[in-house]
DNA sequence: GACCTGATGACACCGAGTGTCGTCGCATAG
DNA sequence: CTATGCGACGACACTCGGTGTCATCAGGTC
Protein backbone atom coordinates (compact mmCIF):
# COMPACT_ATOMS: atom_id res chain seq x y z
CA UNK A 1 0.00 0.00 0.00
CA UNK A 2 1.22 3.37 -1.00
CA UNK A 3 1.49 6.48 1.72
CA UNK A 4 0.10 8.92 -1.22
CA UNK A 5 -2.74 7.69 -2.75
CA UNK A 6 -1.10 7.32 -7.30
CA UNK A 7 -3.54 9.47 -8.51
CA UNK A 8 -3.23 12.88 -6.27
CA UNK A 9 -3.44 15.21 -9.86
CA UNK A 10 -7.04 13.72 -10.92
CA UNK A 11 -8.15 13.92 -7.28
CA UNK A 12 -7.50 17.54 -7.40
CA UNK A 13 -8.95 18.23 -10.91
CA UNK A 14 -11.96 16.19 -9.92
CA UNK A 15 -12.48 18.41 -6.75
CA UNK A 16 -11.39 21.75 -8.57
CA UNK A 17 -14.43 20.98 -11.51
CA UNK A 18 -16.89 20.18 -9.07
CA UNK A 19 -16.00 22.77 -6.83
CA UNK A 20 -15.32 25.38 -9.97
CA UNK A 21 -19.44 24.10 -11.41
CA UNK A 22 -20.85 24.18 -7.81
CA UNK A 23 -19.57 27.80 -6.90
CA UNK A 24 -18.05 29.29 -9.69
CA UNK A 25 -14.06 29.77 -10.40
CA UNK A 26 -13.57 32.78 -8.56
CA UNK A 27 -15.51 32.09 -5.73
CA UNK A 28 -13.65 28.28 -5.46
CA UNK A 29 -10.57 28.70 -3.24
CA UNK A 30 -7.54 26.70 -3.58
CA UNK A 31 -7.76 25.80 -0.04
CA UNK A 32 -11.31 24.83 -1.09
CA UNK A 33 -9.81 22.19 -3.45
CA UNK A 34 -7.27 20.84 -1.77
CA UNK A 35 -9.16 20.51 1.61
CA UNK A 36 -11.52 18.65 -0.91
CA UNK A 37 -8.82 16.47 -2.21
CA UNK A 38 -6.98 15.77 0.87
CA UNK A 39 -3.84 17.20 0.35
CA UNK A 40 -2.10 20.45 1.07
CA UNK A 41 -1.88 23.89 -1.16
CA UNK A 42 1.82 23.24 -2.10
CA UNK A 43 0.68 20.18 -3.55
CA UNK A 44 -1.90 21.95 -5.60
CA UNK A 45 0.90 24.47 -7.01
CA UNK A 46 2.75 20.98 -7.59
CA UNK A 47 1.01 19.83 -10.20
CA UNK A 48 -0.89 22.59 -11.45
CA UNK A 49 1.23 25.98 -12.16
CA UNK A 50 -1.80 28.05 -11.86
CA UNK A 51 -5.35 27.70 -10.71
CA UNK A 52 -6.82 28.46 -14.45
CA UNK A 53 -4.50 25.32 -15.49
CA UNK A 54 -6.94 23.13 -13.90
CA UNK A 55 -9.79 24.08 -16.00
CA UNK A 56 -7.87 24.37 -19.18
CA UNK A 57 -5.53 20.96 -19.31
CA UNK A 58 -2.61 20.64 -21.32
CA UNK A 59 -2.91 22.68 -24.80
CA UNK A 60 -3.00 19.55 -27.44
CA UNK A 61 -4.88 21.65 -29.72
CA UNK A 62 -2.03 23.67 -30.98
CA UNK A 63 0.51 20.35 -30.70
CA UNK A 64 -2.00 18.46 -33.05
CA UNK A 65 -2.22 21.80 -35.40
CA UNK A 66 1.45 21.51 -35.99
CA UNK A 67 1.42 17.98 -36.52
CA UNK A 68 -1.25 18.48 -38.93
CA UNK A 69 0.73 21.26 -40.82
CA UNK A 70 4.07 19.72 -40.77
CA UNK A 71 2.15 16.04 -42.25
CA UNK A 72 0.28 18.02 -44.87
CA UNK A 73 0.95 17.15 -48.90
CA UNK A 74 3.45 20.26 -50.13
CA UNK A 75 0.87 20.61 -52.90
CA UNK A 76 -2.21 21.21 -50.81
CA UNK A 77 -3.31 24.85 -50.93
CA UNK A 78 -2.50 26.78 -46.90
CA UNK A 79 -5.88 27.42 -46.32
CA UNK A 80 -7.39 24.22 -46.88
CA UNK A 81 -4.77 22.21 -44.61
CA UNK A 82 -6.21 24.53 -41.74
CA UNK A 83 -9.56 23.54 -43.17
CA UNK A 84 -9.32 20.34 -43.28
CA UNK A 85 -7.77 20.23 -39.72
CA UNK A 86 -11.18 22.18 -38.41
CA UNK A 87 -13.32 19.56 -40.12
CA UNK A 88 -11.43 16.67 -38.14
CA UNK A 89 -11.75 18.58 -34.86
CA UNK A 90 -14.91 18.93 -35.50
CA UNK A 91 -16.07 15.08 -35.39
CA UNK A 92 -13.30 13.89 -33.23
CA UNK A 93 -13.01 16.50 -30.32
CA UNK A 94 -16.02 18.92 -30.24
CA UNK A 95 -19.04 17.07 -31.70
CA UNK A 96 -18.81 14.46 -29.17
CA UNK A 97 -18.16 16.56 -26.19
CA UNK A 98 -21.25 19.46 -27.06
CA UNK A 99 -23.04 19.34 -23.73
CA UNK A 100 -19.37 19.46 -21.92
CA UNK A 101 -17.73 22.14 -23.88
CA UNK A 102 -21.17 24.42 -24.12
CA UNK A 103 -21.11 23.76 -20.32
CA UNK A 104 -17.06 25.19 -20.02
CA UNK A 105 -17.89 28.16 -22.52
CA UNK A 106 -20.65 29.37 -20.15
CA UNK A 107 -18.50 29.26 -17.07
CA UNK A 108 -15.76 30.75 -19.13
CA UNK A 109 -18.07 33.78 -20.17
CA UNK A 110 -18.94 34.29 -16.93
CA UNK A 111 -15.73 34.56 -15.22
CA UNK A 112 -12.71 37.07 -16.65
CA UNK A 113 -9.91 35.20 -15.14
CA UNK A 114 -10.94 32.44 -17.03
CA UNK A 115 -12.07 34.91 -20.30
CA UNK A 116 -8.55 35.76 -20.52
CA UNK A 117 -6.89 32.61 -20.07
CA UNK A 118 -9.24 31.48 -23.03
CA UNK A 119 -7.69 33.98 -25.46
CA UNK A 120 -4.63 33.43 -24.30
CA UNK A 121 -4.98 29.58 -25.59
CA UNK A 122 -6.49 31.03 -28.90
CA UNK A 123 -3.30 33.47 -29.17
CA UNK A 124 -1.46 30.00 -28.83
CA UNK A 125 -3.26 28.15 -31.51
CA UNK A 126 -2.66 31.31 -33.44
CA UNK A 127 0.91 31.30 -32.95
CA UNK A 128 1.38 27.18 -33.72
CA UNK A 129 -0.18 27.71 -37.44
CA UNK A 130 2.01 31.20 -38.12
CA UNK A 131 4.92 28.75 -36.93
CA UNK A 132 4.04 25.69 -38.78
CA UNK A 133 3.05 27.74 -41.98
CA UNK A 134 6.63 29.45 -41.68
CA UNK A 135 8.07 25.60 -41.51
CA UNK A 136 6.65 24.98 -45.34
CA UNK A 137 7.74 28.12 -46.69
CA UNK A 138 5.06 30.38 -46.74
CA UNK A 139 5.72 34.10 -46.82
CA UNK A 140 5.30 35.75 -43.27
CA UNK A 141 2.43 37.87 -43.81
CA UNK A 142 0.79 35.27 -46.11
CA UNK A 143 1.39 32.84 -42.43
CA UNK A 144 -0.12 35.39 -40.39
CA UNK A 145 -3.22 36.27 -42.25
CA UNK A 146 -3.66 32.31 -42.83
CA UNK A 147 -3.76 31.71 -38.79
CA UNK A 148 -5.53 34.65 -37.99
CA UNK A 149 -8.50 34.61 -40.23
CA UNK A 150 -8.28 30.40 -39.54
CA UNK A 151 -8.50 31.04 -35.62
CA UNK A 152 -10.61 33.57 -36.11
CA UNK A 153 -13.11 31.35 -38.10
CA UNK A 154 -12.85 28.68 -36.00
CA UNK A 155 -13.46 30.85 -33.04
CA UNK A 156 -16.68 32.20 -34.63
CA UNK A 157 -18.25 29.37 -35.35
CA UNK A 158 -17.33 27.68 -32.22
CA UNK A 159 -19.46 29.93 -30.59
CA UNK A 160 -22.54 29.88 -32.98
CA UNK A 161 -22.38 26.39 -32.78
CA UNK A 162 -22.19 26.59 -28.35
CA UNK A 163 -25.29 28.91 -29.12
CA UNK A 164 -27.55 27.36 -31.56
CA UNK A 165 -30.47 25.11 -30.15
CA UNK A 166 -31.46 23.65 -33.49
CA UNK A 167 -28.24 21.80 -32.26
CA UNK A 168 -27.15 22.14 -35.81
CA UNK A 169 -23.21 20.36 -36.39
CA UNK A 170 -20.67 22.64 -36.05
CA UNK A 171 -19.40 21.76 -39.80
CA UNK A 172 -22.37 23.40 -40.89
CA UNK A 173 -21.65 26.29 -38.47
CA UNK A 174 -17.94 26.77 -40.02
CA UNK A 175 -19.07 26.58 -43.23
CA UNK A 176 -21.70 29.57 -42.84
CA UNK A 177 -18.98 31.57 -41.06
CA UNK A 178 -16.68 31.04 -43.96
CA UNK A 179 -19.04 32.37 -46.51
CA UNK A 180 -19.78 35.61 -44.34
CA UNK A 181 -16.44 35.88 -44.32
CA UNK A 182 -15.53 35.66 -47.72
CA UNK A 183 -18.86 38.00 -48.20
CA UNK A 184 -17.68 40.96 -45.82
CA UNK A 185 -14.64 40.91 -47.69
CA UNK A 186 -16.06 41.25 -51.20
CA UNK B 1 -1.86 74.86 -0.26
CA UNK B 2 -3.50 71.95 -0.30
CA UNK B 3 -2.93 69.09 2.48
CA UNK B 4 -2.61 66.69 -0.72
CA UNK B 5 -0.77 67.33 -3.58
CA UNK B 6 -3.61 67.22 -6.61
CA UNK B 7 -2.38 65.03 -9.03
CA UNK B 8 -2.15 61.65 -7.21
CA UNK B 9 -3.44 59.53 -10.43
CA UNK B 10 -0.83 61.25 -12.61
CA UNK B 11 1.70 60.80 -9.84
CA UNK B 12 1.66 57.12 -9.60
CA UNK B 13 0.64 56.61 -13.15
CA UNK B 14 4.29 58.55 -14.20
CA UNK B 15 5.84 56.68 -11.26
CA UNK B 16 4.78 53.04 -12.65
CA UNK B 17 5.73 53.71 -16.20
CA UNK B 18 9.22 54.54 -15.28
CA UNK B 19 9.69 51.89 -13.25
CA UNK B 20 8.04 49.85 -16.03
CA UNK B 21 10.87 50.57 -18.27
CA UNK B 22 13.43 49.93 -15.90
CA UNK B 23 12.72 46.67 -14.87
CA UNK B 24 9.60 45.59 -16.32
CA UNK B 25 6.31 44.96 -15.46
CA UNK B 26 6.49 41.78 -13.72
CA UNK B 27 9.44 43.29 -11.83
CA UNK B 28 7.86 46.43 -10.75
CA UNK B 29 5.91 45.89 -7.08
CA UNK B 30 3.43 48.64 -6.15
CA UNK B 31 5.24 49.42 -3.65
CA UNK B 32 7.34 50.18 -5.70
CA UNK B 33 5.44 52.38 -7.33
CA UNK B 34 3.73 53.97 -4.56
CA UNK B 35 6.90 54.66 -2.76
CA UNK B 36 7.99 56.72 -5.73
CA UNK B 37 4.94 58.41 -5.70
CA UNK B 38 4.77 59.11 -1.87
CA UNK B 39 1.41 57.79 -1.11
CA UNK B 40 -0.08 54.60 0.46
CA UNK B 41 -0.50 51.19 -1.32
CA UNK B 42 -3.96 51.97 -0.60
CA UNK B 43 -4.45 54.71 -2.26
CA UNK B 44 -2.54 53.49 -5.72
CA UNK B 45 -5.59 50.91 -5.50
CA UNK B 46 -8.03 53.36 -5.48
CA UNK B 47 -7.04 55.38 -8.70
CA UNK B 48 -6.47 51.91 -10.47
CA UNK B 49 -8.32 48.62 -9.74
CA UNK B 50 -5.14 46.97 -11.27
CA UNK B 51 -2.10 46.68 -11.83
CA UNK B 52 -2.61 46.26 -15.91
CA UNK B 53 -5.16 49.17 -15.72
CA UNK B 54 -2.23 51.68 -15.32
CA UNK B 55 -0.36 50.43 -18.34
CA UNK B 56 -3.57 50.18 -20.69
CA UNK B 57 -5.53 53.62 -20.02
CA UNK B 58 -9.07 54.05 -20.27
CA UNK B 59 -10.72 52.19 -23.08
CA UNK B 60 -11.21 55.09 -25.61
CA UNK B 61 -11.20 53.20 -28.66
CA UNK B 62 -14.29 50.94 -28.08
CA UNK B 63 -16.07 54.16 -27.23
CA UNK B 64 -14.72 55.96 -30.42
CA UNK B 65 -15.53 52.48 -32.58
CA UNK B 66 -19.38 52.59 -30.84
CA UNK B 67 -19.64 56.49 -32.01
CA UNK B 68 -18.50 56.08 -35.32
CA UNK B 69 -21.02 53.18 -35.76
CA UNK B 70 -23.84 55.16 -34.23
CA UNK B 71 -23.29 58.29 -36.42
CA UNK B 72 -22.51 56.81 -39.75
CA UNK B 73 -24.80 57.33 -42.53
CA UNK B 74 -27.43 54.33 -42.67
CA UNK B 75 -27.13 53.76 -46.62
CA UNK B 76 -23.19 53.14 -46.24
CA UNK B 77 -21.53 49.48 -45.85
CA UNK B 78 -21.24 47.55 -43.04
CA UNK B 79 -17.29 46.70 -43.50
CA UNK B 80 -16.90 50.29 -45.30
CA UNK B 81 -17.77 51.70 -41.35
CA UNK B 82 -15.14 49.89 -40.05
CA UNK B 83 -12.41 50.74 -42.27
CA UNK B 84 -13.10 54.12 -42.93
CA UNK B 85 -13.23 54.31 -38.88
CA UNK B 86 -9.06 52.21 -39.35
CA UNK B 87 -8.11 54.96 -42.02
CA UNK B 88 -9.67 57.37 -39.13
CA UNK B 89 -7.81 55.90 -36.10
CA UNK B 90 -4.39 55.31 -37.94
CA UNK B 91 -3.96 58.71 -38.91
CA UNK B 92 -4.88 60.55 -35.37
CA UNK B 93 -4.07 57.77 -33.06
CA UNK B 94 -1.26 55.36 -34.37
CA UNK B 95 0.52 57.59 -36.97
CA UNK B 96 1.71 60.22 -34.46
CA UNK B 97 3.00 58.00 -31.59
CA UNK B 98 4.67 55.29 -33.88
CA UNK B 99 7.00 55.35 -31.18
CA UNK B 100 5.69 55.38 -28.18
CA UNK B 101 3.35 52.48 -29.31
CA UNK B 102 6.56 50.13 -30.64
CA UNK B 103 8.22 50.44 -26.83
CA UNK B 104 4.53 49.74 -25.59
CA UNK B 105 4.01 46.88 -27.83
CA UNK B 106 7.52 45.33 -27.01
CA UNK B 107 7.09 45.81 -23.25
CA UNK B 108 3.61 43.70 -23.75
CA UNK B 109 5.08 40.82 -26.21
CA UNK B 110 7.62 39.98 -22.91
CA UNK B 111 5.08 40.40 -20.31
CA UNK B 112 2.41 37.40 -20.15
CA UNK B 113 0.32 39.55 -18.14
CA UNK B 114 0.39 42.46 -20.22
CA UNK B 115 -0.11 40.41 -23.28
CA UNK B 116 -3.43 38.59 -21.45
CA UNK B 117 -4.96 41.88 -20.86
CA UNK B 118 -4.35 43.18 -24.36
CA UNK B 119 -5.77 40.18 -25.54
CA UNK B 120 -9.12 41.30 -23.55
CA UNK B 121 -8.62 45.15 -24.76
CA UNK B 122 -9.23 43.38 -28.13
CA UNK B 123 -11.88 41.27 -27.36
CA UNK B 124 -13.65 44.42 -26.05
CA UNK B 125 -13.10 46.07 -29.28
CA UNK B 126 -14.65 43.58 -31.13
CA UNK B 127 -17.69 43.19 -28.32
CA UNK B 128 -17.92 46.67 -28.98
CA UNK B 129 -18.21 46.52 -32.57
CA UNK B 130 -20.89 43.76 -32.83
CA UNK B 131 -22.94 46.02 -30.16
CA UNK B 132 -22.72 48.43 -32.85
CA UNK B 133 -23.32 46.76 -35.52
CA UNK B 134 -26.93 44.99 -34.23
CA UNK B 135 -27.93 48.61 -33.45
CA UNK B 136 -27.77 49.42 -36.91
CA UNK B 137 -30.03 46.30 -37.98
CA UNK B 138 -27.57 44.34 -38.98
CA UNK B 139 -28.09 40.14 -38.54
CA UNK B 140 -25.87 38.48 -35.49
CA UNK B 141 -23.77 36.39 -37.76
CA UNK B 142 -23.30 39.16 -40.35
CA UNK B 143 -22.55 41.34 -37.14
CA UNK B 144 -20.24 38.92 -35.28
CA UNK B 145 -18.21 38.49 -38.35
CA UNK B 146 -17.86 41.98 -39.63
CA UNK B 147 -16.07 42.86 -35.67
CA UNK B 148 -14.71 39.55 -35.99
CA UNK B 149 -12.35 40.17 -39.41
CA UNK B 150 -12.58 43.79 -38.37
CA UNK B 151 -10.41 43.62 -35.20
CA UNK B 152 -8.11 40.74 -36.51
CA UNK B 153 -7.47 42.92 -39.67
CA UNK B 154 -6.41 45.70 -37.70
CA UNK B 155 -4.63 44.19 -35.45
CA UNK B 156 -2.41 41.99 -38.28
CA UNK B 157 -1.73 45.43 -39.69
CA UNK B 158 -0.57 46.75 -36.23
CA UNK B 159 1.74 44.14 -35.80
CA UNK B 160 3.57 44.52 -39.47
CA UNK B 161 3.21 48.21 -39.14
CA UNK B 162 5.67 48.23 -35.48
CA UNK B 163 7.95 45.43 -36.92
CA UNK B 164 8.53 47.47 -40.22
CA UNK B 165 12.17 49.14 -40.48
CA UNK B 166 10.92 51.03 -43.62
CA UNK B 167 8.39 52.69 -41.41
CA UNK B 168 5.77 52.06 -44.17
CA UNK B 169 2.29 53.77 -42.93
CA UNK B 170 0.12 52.09 -41.20
CA UNK B 171 -2.66 52.82 -44.12
CA UNK B 172 -0.28 50.71 -46.28
CA UNK B 173 -0.10 47.35 -44.00
CA UNK B 174 -3.97 47.75 -43.73
CA UNK B 175 -4.27 47.49 -47.22
CA UNK B 176 -1.59 44.70 -47.55
CA UNK B 177 -3.49 42.57 -44.93
CA UNK B 178 -7.15 43.61 -46.83
CA UNK B 179 -5.83 42.17 -49.90
CA UNK B 180 -4.10 39.16 -48.24
CA UNK B 181 -6.72 38.36 -46.55
CA UNK B 182 -9.68 38.53 -49.49
CA UNK B 183 -6.97 36.32 -51.44
CA UNK B 184 -7.00 33.38 -48.41
CA UNK B 185 -10.46 33.45 -48.08
CA UNK B 186 -10.94 33.04 -51.72
C1' DG C 1 -18.28 78.24 14.33
C1' DA C 2 -20.60 73.75 13.41
C1' DC C 3 -21.09 70.57 9.63
C1' DC C 4 -20.35 67.93 5.68
C1' DT C 5 -17.51 65.86 2.10
C1' DG C 6 -13.68 63.82 -0.35
C1' DA C 7 -9.24 62.13 -0.55
C1' DT C 8 -5.95 59.94 2.08
C1' DG C 9 -3.44 57.07 5.77
C1' DA C 10 -3.46 53.17 8.93
C1' DC C 11 -4.53 48.64 9.77
C1' DA C 12 -6.11 44.15 9.14
C1' DC C 13 -7.46 40.61 6.08
C1' DC C 14 -7.51 36.95 2.41
C1' DG C 15 -5.96 34.42 -1.56
C1' DA C 16 -2.42 33.33 -5.16
C1' DG C 17 1.94 31.78 -5.79
C1' DT C 18 6.96 30.43 -4.42
C1' DG C 19 11.27 28.84 -1.92
C1' DT C 20 13.08 25.73 1.31
C1' DC C 21 13.58 21.98 4.20
C1' DG C 22 12.27 17.87 6.38
C1' DT C 23 9.93 13.29 6.03
C1' DC C 24 8.91 8.91 4.51
C1' DG C 25 7.70 5.14 1.31
C1' DC C 26 9.75 2.69 -2.38
C1' DA C 27 12.98 0.84 -5.68
C1' DT C 28 17.41 -0.71 -6.45
C1' DA C 29 22.26 -1.83 -5.66
C1' DG C 30 25.48 -4.17 -2.88
C1' DC D 1 19.14 -7.97 4.52
C1' DT D 2 20.91 -3.35 4.65
C1' DA D 3 22.18 0.97 2.66
C1' DT D 4 21.36 4.51 -0.42
C1' DG D 5 19.13 7.59 -3.28
C1' DC D 6 14.90 9.28 -5.40
C1' DG D 7 10.29 11.16 -5.65
C1' DA D 8 6.20 12.90 -3.77
C1' DC D 9 4.40 15.09 -0.15
C1' DG D 10 3.78 18.10 4.31
C1' DA D 11 5.19 22.06 7.04
C1' DC D 12 6.49 26.63 7.29
C1' DA D 13 7.43 31.18 6.04
C1' DC D 14 7.29 34.75 2.86
C1' DT D 15 5.95 38.26 -0.87
C1' DC D 16 2.61 40.42 -3.53
C1' DG D 17 -2.06 41.63 -5.38
C1' DG D 18 -6.27 43.19 -3.94
C1' DT D 19 -10.15 44.63 -0.54
C1' DG D 20 -12.86 46.24 3.59
C1' DT D 21 -13.04 49.41 7.35
C1' DC D 22 -12.22 53.22 10.13
C1' DA D 23 -9.90 57.41 11.49
C1' DT D 24 -8.09 61.85 9.93
C1' DC D 25 -7.99 66.30 8.10
C1' DA D 26 -8.21 69.85 4.48
C1' DG D 27 -11.55 72.87 2.24
C1' DG D 28 -16.05 74.47 1.22
C1' DT D 29 -21.01 75.33 3.02
C1' DC D 30 -24.70 76.92 5.89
Amino acid sequence: MARWAPDTRERLRTAAMELFAERGFDATTVPDIVERAGVTRRTFFRHFGDKREVFFGDDEIPRLAAEMLAAAPADLPPFAIAWAGFLSLSADRFEPRRHEIVAARELIESEPALRERDLQKQADLRAALVEGYRARGVEPLQARVLAGVAVELLQMALEQWASDDTGAPLRDHLERVRREMSAVLS
